[in-house]
DNA sequence: TATTGATTTAAACTAGATTTTAAACAACTG
DNA sequence: CAGTTGTTTAAAATCTAGTTTAAATCAATA
């Protein structure tokens, strides 16, 4: 009983790491044992299936992942700082984790009978809240009025899309995983620039 | 001699659809050969393997699709004019087929090996000569200094993006195909207007 | 210590995929 | 017309994947 949860776990973790390096369909339950280092047969006996041992690892990237990101857009701080922080927190969790998107992005397509699981990745990009909270000050006048839903696009393309294309950034501009890093850290300050000189009449 | 190239083509075309469709991991031989009603080892005759077929239709996809958007940022239009230009034939591109970024996405982190060839898709987001450009203007003052390493991804991010995450849009929208073509056009004016006044002064 | 249930193992099974082979066919060439 | 070449077919070989089985091991406890 106390060996259960190490086995268990140690399949979830090789699996989970080798599903977002080479992709759910090019890695082989026998990969996923040997990485783990247990027999062919433990990951039925834990999981009974692959599937089913990739819905258990979505289910708990996305839960893992999109927590603090989801309070910060539901939080009462004002617009700028809201934006500020949610950029901010964004970018460092995909830094910690840069195949969270290549991951995510293949999974949209692969399964999308699980889509609706994935609102809750979509609330990523704007919830009712903050919403809510642009068109108010648009009307208020405090910015320009304002199309929440593509603010929204705006806003995680420019976040989220470098991670998309990581290999062909650092390929092309002959950079070093350090290198793309302070490239990221860079855009930081410049994407909440954006966003909000957008948001200013001038 | 008549009938070659219409059985390789048949193949050829067949492949692609499901390639772009299902994902290259998805796709057997056997669904190709289905789809283009051909014998099952026609495929091998004709590409001796499937990951040569995808070779093949990578190579051509990359080719058919980048020609003329380079050819726009290599052109000798003024700044303003030539990324209006830019944005309205990579939206209309995109959304003739929309499978595009996802597929080349896929591609990107499965196979890594085949990065160098994908340099071409990476030109995509900034020439040489576009960048010079963008170089050029800030140091005249007719626009603010920019870095264009930043602007070039900002650029496609916005124009891109969405495409990747189609499927989450159009479900958490509750819209029709329709809907997201418009949704899209309407980003080509919102993308300039955002991207120009980033390089202006204010 | 014997029993029980959970865990682990090696091997087998099943299904499906890619690739190969060898023979049949058609069209053209000398 | 015979033969060569390129094309197509059906069948088989090969390989790899996911899953299942049945026996072995282990740990806890009665």
């Amino acid at each position: 009983m106390a060996k259960n949860k190490n086995t268990e776990q140690k399949i979830f973790d090789a699996a989970t790491e080798l599903f977002m390096e080479k992709g759910v369909d090019r890695t082989s339950v026998r990969d996923i044992a040997s990485k783990a280092g247990i027999n062919l047969a433990l990951m039925n006996y834990y999981f009974r299936s692959k599937e089913n041992l990739f819905d258990a690892i979505f289910t708990n990237l996305v839960k893992e992942n999109t927590k603090d990101l989801l309070q910060i857009l539901d939080s009462d701080l004002g617009l700028e700082e809201k934006i500020r922080k949610y950029v901010d927190a964004y970018i460092d969790m995909l830094t910690t984790n840069p195949l969270l998107v290549p991951f995510f992005m293949a999974i949209i397509h692969r399964s999308q009978e699980k889509i609706t699981q994935m609102k809750v990745i979509s609330n990523l990009y704007g919830t009712e809240i903050f919403s809510q909270q642009i068109v108010d000050e648009g009307k208020a006048g405090t910015i320009r009025r304002t199309d929440p839903s593509h603010f929204f696009v705006d806003m995680i393309s420019l976040i989220t899309f470098p991670f998309a294309i990581r290999p062909l950034i650092i390929d092309r501009n002959e950079m070093s995983e350090e290198d793309f890093n302070n490239f990221i850290v860079e855009r930081k300050e410049h994407i909440t620039g954006l966003l909000l000189k957008c948001m200013k009449e001038c």
